[in-house]
DNA sequence: CTTTCAGACCTTTTT
DNA sequence: GGTCTGAAAG
């Protein structure tokens, strides 16, 4: 898979040496150690700070751009220089990417233990934890987890048994239903409320959805199923019920750092409680002000209020800016400006620059898409490489017309958030087929691989389905009689492949392989896009073959899906293409040049947000971190005259939030026909 | 029972 | 542009 350039890799070569502090050497406490790192050369004085605190509650609040990662990659080099042992610290960021990057530079710094520490996201942490110790809590250790699209799936099947869709009746769909269950497990709120404030128009049906969140709690645990939400739910109850296992866990993990803390949800603020609250040696790092994920549960309320959850948390505030030039911290300062709450936060740069942001008007879409196009090929003539420029967009679907445009260029682009490869139809079949392998009373995988088969509808589905799990159909030979008996030879055949891919002592890519031939026909029988879809079967081998066991396989394929979408890419030079990225994926990462598009109001602010004050904020945070992932230049568009189908209006004032920039901030020009 | 087809619907962001 | 649903044909 072709990644993307890592947060703040790029630390080192920028512009400004930070400033420098004159450091004494001494003695640590630790194991005898000595400094090795001119820790007072590389750090300033509030990041030193942070290093240099390595016991009790500390809380960092790091704007956009000043050094946050660098900070924590030189507290873990700190920590384990001081004879700290690497595997008693666990680091947890909100993608497993960022911290392995960190790990990856704690290393050059002190070498490979750094890479013992444990890293990674809230969830998989959880998802470790269990499949070890959620025996104690009456779990199954092989679970399956649950993709959002899983779990409506689910949510779908027992809507349908439960003769929830009937006409007329307007309950709501698979997928609202689960934003509705995932909102009030990840802000601790029941159910009702979060119908009566956010769904009032099904507050009437609050009995019957009730009733259904509850049929679906029962349905997971039956069959060995864990949503997103269970991974940090069950991990709360295991850490709350079994008080010595807690202990345990809290010793082997004596020091947490989290990144990213603005965005974290009540549940993976009681973990850090809970797993933390004794020892206290916990580290938050975030910014309030980039807080981009409160959809999801995230309340940067966590962030405000962890110096009351750890009294005498020494708080550190960094706010030096080591990315960005001056003029563009200006327009992304005069952004939070006129925020309703204000940040007690003011960016400020050593890095001058000449070159003011860009505000550009474009007469339509096309012209919007032909000028980042044409802008993109004069940069890289005037030597910007292509790597170092990005396409900042608030929703995936809008950089459609672009993708097309920089194709016809020939400007080859690598494109991050929004629809995921994992997430194809084709993969996710694949997907099935191993989980039923992994854990045969995963219903919802049976019922998707099933009604693949030709002559098999719901109802021989549920019969297979329902043989399955009363015992009378086992994967085994004998099986494949029974499976012929209910639905035919299609039946066998899946059986039979099944019974292949089995056994414990094959590999994962043997298994995919076996698993590709027989899925392949079936494949080309239903999409008529069929060579396409193969290529990314392929792929799907590809990185299958790189995983020792099947659990760990599709663990990673639920938690941790390569997130670019391969479609349309062919693999080139890493460093030759430029980024395409939804603002959301690209949190924490930096470019030379950054365009952000569709800066329209009613699309950005989207028109969802319209009605909350609160949602309108966070759409404000989000043009924050879009602007500040510019180091040198920025490049602000929006078409106007769009036509919205939904509210029927003609969009085209410009985003509220950079209407109100004066132009002594920033040029502003018009692209229009000649 | 399954398959097929036409019309409705709806579209953020992600672990 | 895609998914989802309902209804009718196979």
């Amino acid at each position: 898979m072709k990644t993307l350039p890592a947060p703040d890799s790029n630390d080192d070569e920028r512009g400004l040496t930070p400033p420098r502090r004159r450091f004494v050497l001494k003695r640590s406490e630790g194991a005898g150690s000595v400094f090795k790192i001119p820790y007072g050369e590389e750090l300033n004085a509030a990041q030193l700070a942070a290093v240099e605190q390595l016991e009790g509650p500390l809380l960092v609040v790091a704007g956009a751009g000043t050094g946050k990662t660098r900070t924590l990659v030189y507290r873990v080099a700190r920590m384990i220089e001081s004879g700290i042992p690497p595997e008693s610290i666990l680091l947890l960021t909100f993608t497993r990417r960022s911290s392995q990057e960190m790990l990856r530079r704690a290393a050059l710094l002190v070498g490979a233990r750094a890479e013992q520490v444990t890293g990674g996201t809230f969830h998989s942490f959880a998802n470790l934890t269990l499949r070890q110790y959620g025996g104690t809590i009456g779990l199954n250790s092989n679970f399956t987890i649950l993709d959002q699209g899983d779990a409506e799936d689910v949510i779908n099947l027992l809507r349908g048994q439960r003769g929830l869709d009937a006409r007329g009746m307007r309950f709501p769909r698979k997928n609202t239903l689960a934003s509705m269950f995932s909102a009030s497990i990840n802000r601790l709120r029941p159910l009702v409320e979060i119908l009566d404030e956010e769904y009032p128009q099904y507050a009437r049906l609050a009995e019957e959805i009730e009733e259904l969140a509850r049929a679906y709690r029962a349905y997971k645990r039956i069959h060995g199923l864990l949503d997103y939400d269970d991974l940090l739910v069950e991990s709360v109850t295991l850490l709350e019920e079994q008080t010595e296992l807690r202990a345990r866990l809290a010793r082997k993990h004596r020091y947490i750092m989290v990144d990213e803390y603005q965005d974290t949800n009540a549940l993976q603020h009681r973990i850090v409680k809970l797993l933390g609250g004794e020892h206290r040696n916990v580290m938050a790092v975030g910014d309030d002000s980039q807080s981009i994920y409160s959809f999801r549960g995230a309340d940067f309320r966590n962030i405000m209020e962890f110096p009351r959850d750890f009294p005498g948390c020494t708080v550190v505030t960094i706010e030096e800016n080591y990315r960005s030039v001056q003029p563009i911290l200006d327009v992304a300062n005069e952004v939070l400006a006129g925020a309703a709450v204000s940040y007690e936060k003011h960016l400020y740069t050593r890095r001058t620059g000449e070159e003011k942001p860009v505000i550009i008007s474009c007469a339509d879409e096309a012209l919007q898409s032909q000028f980042v196009a044409q802008r993109v090929l004069e940069l890289r003539e005037e030597g910007v490489e292509l790597k170092e420029i990005a396409v900042l967009v608030r929703s995936s679907y809008l950089s459609f017309d672009l993708e097309i445009e920089l194709n016809r260029a020939g400007i080859p682009y690598a494109k991050m958030g929004g629809f995921k490869f994992i997430e194809t139809a084709h993969v996710k079949d694949m997907i099935a087929h191993l989980r039923v392998v992994q854990n045969p009373s995963d219903v919802v995988s049976w019922n998707r691989i099933l009604l693949l088969l030709p002559g098999v509808g719901p109802r021989t589905a549920q019969r297979v389905v329902d043989a399955v799990l009363n015992g009378q159909l086992r994967l085994g030979a004998a099986g494949e009689e029974t499976g012929k008996a209910l639905g035919g030879e299609p039946v066998q055949r899946l059986l039979a492949t099944l019974n292949a891919i089995s056994p414990e002592r094959m590999t994962v890519a043997e298994r995919v392989d076996t698993l590709t031939q027989y899925y392949s026909p079936i494949l080309r029988g239903h999409y008529d896009d069929y060579t396409k879809r193969l290529k990314d079967v392929e792929m799907f081998g590809e990185i299958a073959a790189r995983y020792r066991s099947l659990p760990s396989f599709l663990s990673d394929m639920a938690l941790e899906p390569p997130s670019e979408s391969i479609v349309g890419m062919e693999s080139g030079a890493e460093d030759e293409q430029m980024t395409i990225s939804t603002i959301h994926s690209a949190k924490g990462l930096e470019w030379n040049t950054v365009f952000i598009l569709w800066a329209l109001d009613g699309r950005f602010p989207s028109i969802h947000a319209a009605s909350s004050l609160d949602a309108l904020e966070e759409e404000r945070r989000l043009m924050y971190v879009a602007t500040t992932r510019a180091k040198d230049r920025l490049i602000i568009t929006y078409p106007i005259n769009i036509f919205d189908r939904e509210s029927g209006m003609v969009l085209s004032k410009p985003s509220r939030f950079i209407a109100g920039i004066p132009d002594e901030l920033a040029e502003r020009w018009v692209v229009a026909d000649e």
